[in-house]
DNA sequence: GCGCTGACGACAG
DNA sequence: CCTGTCGCCAGCG
């Protein structure tokens, strides 16, 4: 976990099924408060980390599916999420308070 | 080597 | 409250 993209990777592949996280928290936990974008970048180069990173449950802050186009097909993300038990209306995650995964809060380095 | 762009978000006006 | 601007940093023309 030294380099930057590499947390990036091991956060998101903490959030478990059912829940999601946003770009915006990751980035804070990771030690960019500013580089939500970044997370965005390194989702779009996840595929390249070697371990299987499950980005759909990454949305923003609003929890919409923001980075829907970047799966193949037509709506493989919100089908990946619906199948965990989250509920995905006209692109926008239902009740995304309630299952929304704060790493700050739920997670800690000792357990990485 | 420069400037624009992007799966975002915070802040100022 | 809503809109505009800036920060973040890597990739591409």
């Amino acid at each position: 976990m030294s380099d930057l993209y590499d947390r990036i990777y091991e956060v998101v592949r903490q959030i478990p099924a059912g829940r999601a996280s946003s770009y915006g928290a990751i980035a804070k936990f990771v030690g960019s408060p500013r580089g939500s974008r970044m997370v965005g970048w390194a989702m779009n180069q996840s595929h390249s980390s070697g371990a299987y990173v499950p980005a759909h449950r990454v949305v923003n802050r609003l929890g919409m599916l923001s980075g829907k186009h970047h799966f193949p097909g037509e709506n493989l993300m919100q089908e990946l999420l619906e199948n965990e038990g989250i509920i995905v209306v006209d692109d926008q995650i239902q009740d995304f308070d309630k299952i929304f995964w704060d790493p700050m809060k739920e997670l800690d380095w000792d357990s990485i």
